[in-house]
RNA sequence: GGGCCGGUCGUCUAGCGGUGAGGACGCCGCGCUUACAACGCGGAGAUCGACGGUUCGAAUCCGUCCCGGCCCA
């Protein structure tokens, strides 16, 4: 074997070696050197090439075992991929690495989304900053607008994914608006019309006037805003003085009223109801009626009705038959229209409207007062107009019927969601659904597949293009002009993306997929929604998991938003930092399913893991030269095998179980931070440090060859644990040792159990990584020179830890920097001169420095700590509940603690006495 | 207005009935020890939001309140 020499001429000899070995044996793929530093740069695409080469993330056509599928969540084309999105595809990215190296045949489908509102609100918004106008561009005009809009994006986002190393099956690519995900539209389209849960009808909708469309509940959202409330008086029609009092924040809406409802209880309108008012501007009258869902608390204690325009005012004119149906008095843009609107107010839009309604009804006396008012206010969440809530013939989805089985699956535990505590809030959404709006006024989107006869008005809905004549017998067909709403197609995803309605060989084999994961964001937009259309189209779940990622905040804990310039475009990170450092960066610290700040921070501490990686692999090269045989299994130790490697297998063993552990439970940052622990204090700090002297052949062959085995079974196995975390480093790594196979990406997952458990080292290993421990700290306290080499001395408190103690005792001479180190019998003095330190394992004492001091303050600090726990515990045991109703080994514990903390107090106490003596000899 | 989630060292967090409350970042001190200064070693730093209750025992369970955040109306 091969020795080091110890010197970077040495090391660059070797890695020369290497990189000659490496082309005899005619792999290209090998890594030339390791640099000092690791530079992702370099290596990220070169793996990225050998993987895409080798179809590595091609999933098989026809599966023999258990898959493991998800689909990418389909991002919108509306804009580029954000941080957000990387943190999702990591955490997908890291299940789907780890499953196929598990062996799972593994399907990730990646994808691209129309969005289609969304988008159109881009391109219409980009336009507009060229001083086009996108509503006046003709149909076609307009599509090839979107059409150039979502080439240069998806362009954008492939490029994004790529980067990020994300093993992705490149040749299941699908985008919702390619000719599939149409047929899938409408198929789903017709299976709903035809199951009665598809209806057209007049409803009242939320509309954007600014967009002239229909927009669901979802695409709403609700802000506090200041605005003012009048009070407006409808007079008596009879002309007997006064009349009622109305409080409205919508003016303008008073031309569409046709009646002023009051509380049936409300003592103050008892003579009131059935009488006539006059609707002030209009010439009108209207009744008071009687309805219990108008709230009394609310302004004067009386609504105006306008059936058009509000939901509750239409609730309320529906349970009365009386009224009459008035005329619609706002268009699609916001106007007022229509024969009930007095000339004078036609054609203005409802800001106009308003002021000049409320001028008006000052100068004619009908407006009471107004008052400052903060309420709720509806806007569009893509054009931020105010919501306009508008009686219109929309489609609709009747959710009802879709939500029922959903709820049940969730309950019985068939779908989990991951945090379950998100399940609350699932649960409550679900069971107060709404019916679904699907037909939008706008460019972008699959056509409503709806034909209707001009003649006789009926309506024909089929997959394909109807041919067929209506009943009428008539051919002039009318297309729906309307298209659906995005979700309407990402909805289908699971299984469109596989092929749906075909029955093709990935959805035989791949559906239901296994996992999904998103952001909380869209649990009720997509997700939900999803387990609907999977139930009702294929009669199963979607998907066995759900996990909901975290939103990212800056390092200030803001949002990340475009607007506050604070969402970095990934490819810049990836080109900066590399593609492995964001993704361990987004993994760790911060949980992946918390809102938590992302930044420099979080991505230096990743790199800074990475090159401890990178470096720990480099200190072992060479040890374990590319020559050497790969470890197929673990070493096998026998009782007379050192500690440190006795020790070591027993952590891998437990490191492996843990993170295979996290990682089923869906917890991938517990199962980075096992990972982050072992890699960098087990194995780098500890290990490598304990076993340097063996590794450098000074302890014999024997212990060289035990050592080397073990760093190289270790390292080897790491590797491939980490790799679903950091792909390209750990194959960069894995290539550089003795390994088998031609991809790390395709290597099998290992077994935790392959390394054994060694409760009985990990006892031992204890005192001496304490006694090291605390020797640094009674010499970091003495105030001695770099350079000098103390004598030390350690009292065990035990006859076990003094046979560790001696048997390890080179170990501990050597990291803590001592020589000789003494082991004490139990009563045997102590040396004078000495900082001394009382732990459980025992007494440790240190030369010091003639002139420091510090050691008396120590040790009463110390005394302190323990005094104040002595206390505790004491009063614990003397308490007559506890020893009567605690569990006997508690109170064996607090027993044994007593007598430990008694003993180390006394000694602190004699320590303190030599100490006074000591102090004042100097 | 209703609901949900969360308040733990300066910061971000782990722990979720018996712990000397763990880690990371930052901070302080000493060190370029031949894998790593993007590092090593040592240190300081938290009565676990407040008040009650349950319990032999509470950061952990239950109430009330306060403060954040999110969702719905």
């Amino acid at each position: 074997m091969d020795r080091p020499r110890g010197n970077d001429g040495c090391l660059d000899r070797r890695a020369g070696g290497v990189r000659a070995a490496r082309l005899r044996e005619g792999c290209l793929l090998s890594a030339p050197t390791l640099p000092p530093r690791f530079e992702a740069k370099e290596i990220e695409g070169r793996w990225q090439e050998a993987w895409e080469r080798r179809e590595a993330f091609l999933a098989p056509q026809r599966p023999q075992r258990g898959v493991f599928s998800l689909v990418l969540p389909p991002p919108n084309v509306t804009g580029i991929l954000t941080l957000g999105h990387m943190l999702g595809d990591t955490v997908m990215d890291v299940l789907a690495r780890q499953h196929r190296m598990q062996q799972s045949p593994t399907l990730w489908v990646p994808g691209l989304d129309h969005a289609g509102l969304a988008t159109q609100v881009e391109v219409r918004r980009q336009l507009q900053k060229e001083g086009v106008s996108f509503d006046e561009l003709p149909a076609e005009a307009q599509l090839a607008e979107l059409v150039r809009w979502k080439d240069e994006h998806e362009a954008r986002i492939r490029a994004q994914t790529r980067a990020g190393g994300f093993s992705v099956d490149w040749s299941r690519y699908r985008y919702t608006m390619d000719a599939e995900a149409a047929r899938a539209t409408r198929e789903a389209f017709v299976r709903l019309y035809r199951a009665g849960l598809i209806y057209r009808g007049e409803r009242m909708v939320n509309w954007d006037p600014r967009l002239k469309t229909a927009v669901s509940d979802l695409e709403v959202t609700h802000r506090e805003e200041d605005g003012v409330l009048d009070y407006v008086l409808y007079p008596w029609a009879d002309g007997t003085p006064g009349g009622v009092e109305v409080a409205t924040v919508r003016p303008e809406t008073i031309f569409g009223d046709v009646a002023v409802a009051v509380h049936p209880d409300d003592p103050r309108f008892h003579d009131a109801i059935g009488r006539n008012v006059v609707i002030p501007l209009t010439g009108r009258t209207g009744p008071v009626i009687a309805d219990s869902a108008v709230d009394r608390a609310f302004g004067a204690g009386a609504l105006k009705i306008t059936p058009r325009n509000d939901p509750l005012d239409r609730e309320i004119f529906l349970r009365h038959s009386e009224l009459p149906n008035p005329p619609e008095i706002l268009d699609g843009s916001g106007h007022l229209v229509g024969d009930w609107v007095p000339r004078a107010y036609r054609g203005l839009d409802r800001d106009a409207a308003r002021k000049a309604v409320r001028t008006d009804l000052t100068t004619e006396r009908f407006l009471l007062r107004s008052e400052p008012f903060r309420h709720s206010v509806a806007r569009s969440e893509r054009s931020e107009a105010v919501i306009e809530p508008r009686l219109s013939t929309q489609w609709f989805v009747r959710m009802g019927p879709l939500a029922a089985p959903v709820v049940e699956a969730v309950k019985r535990g068939e779908i989990r969601i991951h945090p379950a505590r998100w399940e609350l809030t699932f649960f409550r959404w679900m069971e107060g659904i709404q019916d679904w709006c699907i037909s939008r006024q706008i460019r972008w989107g699959h056509p409503i597949p709806v034909d209707r006869c001009r003649s006789c008005g009926k309506e024909v809905v089929a997959v394909e293009a109807p041919v067929a004549r209506p009943h009428c017998g008539s051919r002039e067909l009318e297309k729906d002009p309307d298209v659906l709403d995005t979700w309407f197609t990402s909805w289908l995803w699971p299984f469109a993306a596989l092929g749906w309605p075909e029955p093709t060989a990935d959805l035989e084999h791949y559906y239901p997929t296994s996992v999904l994961v998103t952001g909380r964001d869209i649990m009720f937009f997509w997700v939900a929604r999803m387990m609907m259309s999977g139930y009702f189209f294929l009669n199963t779940r979607p998907f066995s998991d759900i996990y909901f990622t975290g939103m990212l905040r800056d390092e200030r804990g803001r949002r990340m938003s475009k607007h506050l310039g604070n969402s970095p475009d990934p490819l810049d990170v990836i080109h900066d930092r590399g593609a492995d450092t964001l993704r361990f960066a987004l993994v760790f610290p911060n949980p992946t399913d918390e809102d938590g700040p992302f930044g420099g921070n979080a991505l230096d501490g990743a790199r800074n893991f990475l090159t401890k990686l990178w470096n720990v692999v480099r200190f072992a090269l060479p040890y374990v030269p590319p020559g050497a045989s790969p470890p197929v299994a673990a070493p096998r130790l026998g009782p007379g095998s050192a500690l440190e490697n006795r020790w070591l297998l027993s952590r891998a063993r437990r490191t492996g179980e843990e993170v295979d552990a996290a990682l089923s439970a869906f917890e991938p940052t517990r199962a980075a931070t096992v990972l982050f622990g072992f890699v960098w204090h087990d194995l780098a700090d500890r290990y490598v440090e304990i076993a340097k002297e063996a590794l450098l052949g000074r302890k014999g062959e024997t212990a060289q060859r035990e050592a080397t085995e073990v760093l190289g079974f270790v390292l080897e196995r790491t590797l491939r644990r980490l790799h679903p975390f950091v792909p390209h480093v750990t194959e960069e790594l894995w290539h550089a040792l003795p390994h088998e196979g031609d991809l790390l990406a395709l290597a099998p997952w290992p077994p935790a159990d392959e390394a054994p458990l060694d409760p009985v080292a990990e006892i031992e290993m204890e005192p001496v990584l304490e006694a090291i421990h605390w020797l640094r700290n009674l010499r970091a306290e003495g105030g001695l020179a770099a350079d000098r080499i103390p004598r030390a001395w350690i009292r065990p408190s035990g006859s076990e830890v003094a046979r560790v103690l001696s048997a390890e005792r080179a170990t501990i001479e050597r990291l803590a920097k001592v020589r000789p180190l003494t082991l004490l019998r139990p009563e045997e003095p102590p040396p004078a001169e000495v900082g001394s330190r009382v732990a459980p394992l025992g007494e440790c004492f240190l030369e010091r420095a003639a002139a420091t001091a510090g050691n008396a303050t120590a040790l009463e600090r110390e005394r302190e700590t323990l005094s104040a726990l002595l206390r505790k515990t004491e009063a614990r045991l003397g308490d007559g509940g506890f020893r009567s109703r605690a569990p006997p080994e508690v109170v064996r514990e607090a027993e044994a603690k007593v007598a430990d903390l008694t003993a180390r107090i006394r000694r602190i106490d004699e320590h303190l006495k030599t100490e006074g003596s000591g102090a004042r000899d100097l």
